[in-house]
DNA sequence: GCATCATAGTCAAGGAATTGAGTAGTCATA
DNA sequence: TATGACTACTCAATTCCTTGACTATGATGC
């Protein structure tokens, strides 16, 4: 159960609600974490009921009320604890990966349509972060910024993400390429 | 339920027992989907109660026996139809870049061993798919065999895997020096 | 004055994955 | 000769994730 780490480090950055986590879980964190808003709800229930997180009522104006939460000092300490304990291998899971494992045995057409689709998503991905990593560091470069910025977490893990953004695409576009030539030959 | 399809990939290339696949699961089709054995086990035998694959018992000495399986007909029709339905995203769950994205929170110390230890295994993997991809080449050069090749999905997603790894490292290193940086200075 | 979209959240069912233990034979090594 | 390591596979419990539908308010467009 590594969803709740996932959601207190998400915290970490001020209060949300469970309606903008999973909002930006689709930017931020979801570079490593991907989480559905059902999940999202029950996961913030669950911790709340731990004292892992605490929530109050924002009273709005001009849309529903919601809750925001905030990490507890037990919060913190189970971040610490799991911060220390041994990390399980990271997994990748991707639909279109195993498509082209078994791209020899079937009709190439659609994989070569998905991964050109990819590809874009994927450079969308890349700018969105880019701009993201751009607004973290605000006036100063990045080599300044990672030596004394204070919140630098986020940083790294959108450095992360980009990179394997730009990976995917240029795989992607690479691949579809070869597959083209070889199916019009 | 995708795994299903991930198994019968890696059957394209052969008969496997539950076992081997198990084994071999790490370093082939593991660049995109993980398993574990119990996973396969029960798999296969869904697969072959819908037909998907048939299975065989080899009679073996100096060790148990063991059930093989190959792709059938219909398991091939089921990965056309696979192959040609729209992708979902895929996703990346990694405790790593959790702990990463939460540093600024939590001490450093073991963070960093992490990430040193990440990069480690990561060049193992890196070095054990690239033998993967000259084995896979054999005699010819990579485009000689992606142009001629009658079998090169395995060997993309090998390519793409590769890539993974060594940014991970990279990333890993670059990383864990920096935050050893802030904590030293 | 009605339809639609965005915010904000909830509920329930079912499938998939992880955890943990267990069986059983073979082989090397100490 | 017994200890551990490897092959090969099974079972059950639990936890986790996905799918799909549903409620409700306010804002915007037509």
């Amino acid at each position: 159960m590594a969803l709740r780490h996932a959601v207190l480090a998400a915290l970490l950055d001020g209060e949300f609600s469970g309606y903008q986590l999973a909002k930006s879980f689709d930017i931020g964190v979801a570079n490593f974490w991907h989480a559905l808003p059902q999940q999202l709800y029950a996961e913030l229930a669950r911790l709340e009921d731990e004292g892992l997180v605490s929530g109050r009522e924002v009273v709005q104006e001009g849309r529903p009320n919601k809750r925001v939460f905030t990490v507890t000092e037990e919060g913190f300490a189970e971040l610490e604890r799991f911060a220390a304990a041994p990390a399980k291998p990271s997994f990748i899971r991707d639909d279109l990966l195993v498509k082209v494992q078994a791209v020899d045995g079937v009709a190439a057409a659609p994989v070569i349509a998905q991964l050109r689709e990819r590809a874009a998503v994927a450079e969308a991905k890349a700018e969105v972060l880019g701009k993201l990593l751009r607004r973290l560091r605000g006036e100063l470069d990045e080599d300044e910024f990672l030596r004394e910025g204070r919140r630098i977490g986020p940083y790294l893990t959108c450095q992360r993400g980009l990179a394997f953004e730009r990976e995917t695409r240029e795989w992607c576009l690479r691949t579809a390429e070869l597959l083209a030539w070889r199916e019009g030959d």
